[in-house]
RNA sequence: GGAACGGUGGCAGAGUGGACGAAUGCAGCCGCCUUGAAAGCGGCCGGCCGCAAGGCUCGGGGGUUCGAAUCCCUCCCGUUCCGCCA
């Protein structure tokens, strides 16, 4: 959520950092919502003003009571009571407006960072960090789908995921599941430096998922468990965003950086058929996700530190990849700036996004509360509190990372090699090797 | 899932219709004392919005009342016991 009050201090600074996301509809909404929040400013002037004198009047009420003033009064409660119903009707009108500004503002993206490129899609992210590893001419025994590869190799079933639990869901066996495994510890150390790790909960509330901005825009997109009123986590970010949620933290604590593994469950509602083959897409996956809240000064480092540190887990299994930073046009609604890290898969030509770095701002602080208060230069708090700022991004995605291993290290007999710093959390496997013909039987009928 | 008891400032903990934005203690801040510190003494001291006037805030929401931390309804959360359970 943007800052309310800059509807009334920079309308015009609002309006143009969010045109350059491309969508005109959003300044009618923009000045839809300024419109509400004047609105808004009159209804409660004129409400306080009532409630000052209701409390005056009770006070001294009070007073005349104790005096034995009986009849001062009676007068002063009826004039009260007159009060009483004026204050009814502005208040609902309040709440009323109150709740269409809220619906509005909850709506509205952030504001693009003024350093992130413009451009209406996809197509017009810049690479800023051209392609690393990419071979001149790729050999043949490349050019296989990781899902042909892992399943020939017995390490991917989602034959047998699908008939377990429907179409989009994946299943690693062998090799393949100690593989999701060890990518999972790889992400984890790489980042424990600096990132304190978290095991937060699967199934978050209603006013957790809307922090994060999931909600109320993207309710299709989650799972929901209407019986509980709970929520599957699309991501980990949901869950660790809201660890301080209602908190203020202090300046000096900060920035805090956590990181957690968990399964992330997606209904990928509007994508159903596509990549529904391998890994590329599915409804429940792994990964590792690193996060901090930060003050604004702290940020645009923290912004590079991350985006490092998505580069360095990339790089470490020796895949190609690159990085490229999203325009205003492909942004997610809630982020100020973003880079994606992609890496590329030979098996199908294609570069997969593995991985997003973003900034917030204080956007998802502002919804999910999150503050801090400043210390001057001799350690005395500073009056007042601000929103803290948050970055996060996925260290380490499973599924896309694993077929770009399966892809890329696949030798010309089918096997696949392990990547070097792997082989420490696979029980030293080297070498994903042809199954045994038992396990690579397809599923039959009963 | 059943039952009982709870939820008040940074913490502990009073407060059952008005003088309560809230006693008291601890913590914190300022000063005195001290070579320095501790102890002691004196004073200040919740938060949010607002230029201010003022408004809001005793778990959330609603109600009764001139007036609610206090009474009523409802939801949420916690503790303990029972049940179930990895």
């Amino acid at each position: 959520m943007i800052d309310q009050r800059l509807l009334r201090t920079d309308l015009p600074g609002v309006k143009a950092a969010l045109a350059r996301r491309g969508r005109s509809s959003l300044l009618d909404e923009v000045d839809a919502a300024a419109a509400l929040d004047a609105r808004l400013l009159d209804i409660t002037g004129r409400r306080d003003a009532i409630r000052a004198r209701v409390n005056t009047i009770s006070k001294e009420v009070g007073r005349l009571r104790r005096d034995g003033d009986v009849d001062a009064a009676e007068r002063l409660q009826a004039e009260s009571r007159e009060l009483g119903d004026e204050e009814r009707a502005l208040a609902s009108e309040h709440d009323e407006e109150a709740a269409a500004l809220r619906e509005l503002l909850l709506g509205l993206p952030n504001l693009p960072h003024p350093d992130a490129p413009d451009g209406a899609d996809d197509s017009d992210n810049p690479v800023v960090i051209a392609p690393v590893g990419i071979l001149d001419e790729v050999p043949a025994h490349l050019r296989v789908p990781h899902w042909e590869t892992a399943t020939a190799l017995g390490i991917l079933d989602n034959e047998r995921a699908v008939k377990i639990s429907g179409a989009m869901f994946t299943m690693q066996r062998g090799a393949g599941a100690t593989l999701a495994r060890a990518l999972c510890q790889y992400g984890l150390d790489l980042n424990a430096d600096v990132h304190e790790e978290v095991r937060p909960p699967s199934l978050v509330s209603t006013a957790t998922l809307t922090a994060t901005g999931q909600l109320p825009k993207f309710a299709d997109d989650a799972y929901a468990i209407e019986r509980d009123d709970l929520w599957c986590i699309p991501t980990a970010e949901v869950p660790l965003t809201s660890i301080y949620a209602g908190e203020t933290l202090d300046d000096t604590e900060l920035p805090i950086r956590v990181m957690a593994h968990s399964s992330s469950y997606r209904r990928e509602a509007g994508s159903a058929g596509r990549d529904t083959r391998g890994m590329l897409r599915a409804h429940e996956f792994d990964k590792v996700e690193i996060l901090a809240f930060a003050t604004p000064e702290q940020a645009p480092a923290l912004l590079s530190d991350m985006v490092g540190r998505a580069e360095r887990a990339i790089a470490g299994l020796g895949l190609p990849y690159r990085i490229i930073e999203i325009c205003t046009g492909d942004m997610g609604q809630s982020h100020h700036r973003s880079f994606d890290v992609e890496v590329y898969a030979p098996g199908t030509d294609t570069w997969l996004e593995v991985s997003s770095i973003s900034w917030f701002s204080d956007y998802q602080a502002r919804r999910g509360n999150v503050r801090f208060k400043r210390h001057d230069a001799s350690g005395k708090a500073v009056k007042g509190t601000e929103f803290v700022h948050t970055l996060n991004g996925s260290a380490l995605a499973v599924p896309r990372v694993w077929a770009a291993i399966i892809e890329n290290y696949r030798n010309a007999d089918g096997s696949v090699t392990v990547p070097e710093v792997l082989r420490q959390y696979m029980r030293g496997i080297e070498r994903i090797e042809a199954p045994l013909a038992a396990s690579s039987a397809k599923p039959g009928g009963e």
